[in-house]
DNA sequence: CGTCTATGTTGACATATGTCGAACCAAGTG
DNA sequence: CACTTGGTTCGACATATGTCAACATAGACG
């Protein structure tokens, strides 16, 4: 695994290292349709400019996408994403 | 997902959220025997001390353990919990 | 247009994190 | 016992992170 094969996989890993993003990660990803509105999923017990910031961060970190609909932003998770962080951890001697 | 669950799970994600400590996991992980020596994987670019800090915080996150064979110390990976996260990332909607 | 609701952004601040050099412990070797 | 090699712990420091209150923006709706 070489340094830079190790920095991406590892801003993945970070994304998910807090448990407030991975509460927020897991909601969007086990709700309805795979998406969720904002308001679905933010009683996680911080407050919302915290919610929308660590949603931010889950954004950049390419985990989740968001959109706008009207008056609600949805957020839903990336696939591809999820499965490269499952394969990198059951075959991590491949890596 | 409770407060707590995550709280748990989100150490071991945070353990890999590191580049160099991803790289020393993949290191013990990948190596011959499932388990490798301080002095096999130490060469990911930072200090001596800051290896052995980062083989500590894996060791506390329960990814790895250690073993002191004469001169050596040998780190091998916590096959259990490599489970446990794949599954969390592959059924996140069960979670 | 004005205003209300739903989100995002900014600024500030306390704490955690990654890093190193220096000092320290553990085992083997003379 | 002194010396060397492998590894950890300590102390310090710069930077990143999580959090909130305050402010800003985007649509909906009258």
């Amino acid at each position: 695994m070489t340094a830079q094969e190790a920095e991406t996989a590892a801003r993945m890993f970070k994304a998910l290292g807090d448990p407030v993003r991975l509460r927020l990660f897991s909601a969007v990803a086990s709700h309805e349709g795979g998406e969720a509105c904002v308001c679905d999923i933010s009683d996680v017990g911080v407050s919302q400019p915290t919610v929308s910031h660590h949603l931010k961060k889950l954004k950049e970190a390419g985990l989740l996408t968001s959109e706008r609909r009207g008056t609600w932003v949805y957020y839903r998770v990336e696939p591809s994403v999820l499965a490269a962080m499952g394969k990198l951890l059951t075959t991590a001697d491949a890596a």
